[in-house]
DNA sequence: GTAGAAGTTGAAGTCAACTTGAAGTCAAGC
DNA sequence: GCTTGACTTCAAGTTGACTTCAACTTCTAC
């Protein structure tokens, strides 16, 4: 029989709240069993789980999307080494390209905002969607970003 | 006499919606003069405010860090470029610390989560502020987040 | 057998950054 | 004078990821 642990046990060693593991067992990202008296037991592998959420929503996955890679897990085994970092695999593009991004924004702060230019028709710090619209020369400004500020607004003043 | 401009010109031309340039006036990043009916009505001044904003929002800041940068603008005359570009001069550190942190991060995928230990009592990925609180051999795992994951969990499993 | 800790549910609250809606006002043209 | 469109305020709704609360139950220890 493998171990069961309590809510307390699991928040404690994933530092999850047990509000947190509730909600995210609502989400289905987690399950539990229950006992005759209706308390939650988790199967240790929880704790697996539980530090692929917390390194996920570090790299910036929203819950749904975790579930969404959790879903790729088998079913019906214990997912290997393997099966884990099969998952994490799509991070590294996507870490690539958000650091590609700020880089992009860093390097246009010292050509464009540093030279007092921010209000331009076209500056392409504050309208970064131009560069994704028509890619010019000098363009590649901004590749989409991975955190969207969504629906951000075009800004050509004066 | 300066331009003033209708709140439909500066929505038009900054790409702010109308609601959203009311609600930065309520947060005291923007202002605006009325007419004798009530009506709003903007100095030009405040497209330069928006393309800033707009850049700022893009850096990930938030509208009360935003405003703070704002209020440091001088009173009484009218901003020079030089005033601009001291307000973003601080962008640049901060998007510096922002992509070393992701590097490190994604540099630590292959090391750790590449290699199927992301449920390892220390792991770093999942649990990056052990580094912080112990910068040991090896460490510097995670530079202190920007746009912070408040309350970050530990994650200490089996 | 009973106190107290730990756990349960469902509903509501929180935060940021807005948007949406309702109900009324102002301004311009005819 | 009237219609129409632009605008006003204030209140409430939205989204994501939870937390907090109230009211109740279950388990453990003595």
């Amino acid at each position: 029989m493998t171990v069961r642990l309590t809510v307390t046990e699991v928040s404690e060693r994933s530092g999850f709240a047990p509000s947190a593991l509730r909600y995210y067992e609502d989400r289905g990202l987690v399950d539990a069993t229950r006992t005759p008296g209706g308390r939650r037991r988790y199967d240790r592998e929880v704790l697996r789980r539980l530090a692929f959420i917390a390194a996920a929503k570090h790299v910036g996955l929203s819950l749904d999307e975790i579930r969404a890679s959790l879903d790729l897990l088998p079913e019906g085994r214990t997912p290997t080494k393997r099966d884990w970092s099969r998952l994490s695999r799509d991070w590294r593009a996507r870490l690539d390209a958000e650091i590609e991004a700020l880089e992009a924004l860093r390097d246009g702060l010292d050509g464009c905002i540093g030279c007092g230019c921010l209000s331009l028709q076209r500056c392409r710090l504050s309208n970064p969607d131009d560069v994704l619209a028509s890619r010019g020369p000098g363009a590649a400004f901004l590749p989409a970003p991975l955190h969207p500020t969504p629906d951000r607004p075009r800004v050509t003043p004066e």
